[in-house]
DNA sequence: TGGCCTTACGTATGACGTAAGGATG
DNA sequence: CATCCTTACGTCATACGTAAGGCCA
């Protein structure tokens, strides 16, 4: 079982429809998609769906799949978005330096503002 | 990204080296393994692992996406038991029937025992 | 130089698209 | 009979194993 048969679980779930899932969620041919659908039936050993002739509906065992499938897909992109943050290089900050009491007689001395980049 | 690179990367950080966890934990060859790590920093952007000669380390972008892959990894799984408890048939029952008041002179009358089955 | 990771390459598993078939209202 | 899902099949991507190469103590 991979990531691609829960996305593709839960665009039909969602859909109530293979045909529609395929063609406005997945952009992959309903066909295949219901080759994986059958796939994952098979692997868990349990019906996610009752098929009829207006489209699909969820069984007691695919409302408790979709359930943690959703969360399980939304983690992996977490982890992604995570390790990118993670993965930005330290804040830059840029520095300007300058001098004050120019001819006025008393030594200049020397003056700095800092600006950090804003994410 | 796909389940896989999930369950790759969580061994190969548990074991702190790519050959160990190929060999004792994916039953599968250490290239082959490499290269599914190489393909998932690509696919984020950003480096998991620093390689070194002892083996690998996880940089602060492989610990943040560790955290998160476990729990998409740990979902998948929950979401098939899930979905295997849902499915299971109604528990079932074992009747017995018997008749009471036998050659007392009176009428007999219906009894019943019920056991559930213990899951 | 020995352990560990990477690159290179041939093989094969399996995901996809196209076409045809079956079921249901 | 129109809609939707499934089966069948050829093609192609890619995951895997084997072999060779590079890097660092």
């Amino acid at each position: 079982m991979e990531l691609r048969h829960l996305r593709y679980f839960i665009a039909v779930a969602e859909e109530g429809n293979v045909t529609a899932a395929a063609e406005k969620r997945l952009h992959t041919a309903q066909p295949s998609l219901s080759r994986q659908l059958r796939d994952l039936e098979v692997e868990i050993g349990a019906s996610l769906f009752t098929r009829g002739a207006r489209g699909v509906e969820l069984t007691d065992a695919g409302r408790a799949f979709l359930a943690h499938a959703r969360v399980s897909v939304r983690e992996a992109s977490e982890a992604v978005q995570a390790a990118r943050r993670a993965a930005r290089p330290p804040k830059p900050v840029f520095s300007v330096g300058f001098l004050t009491g120019q001819g006025t007689g008393s030594p200049a001395s020397l003056g700095c503002y800092e600006a950090s980049c804003r994410r």
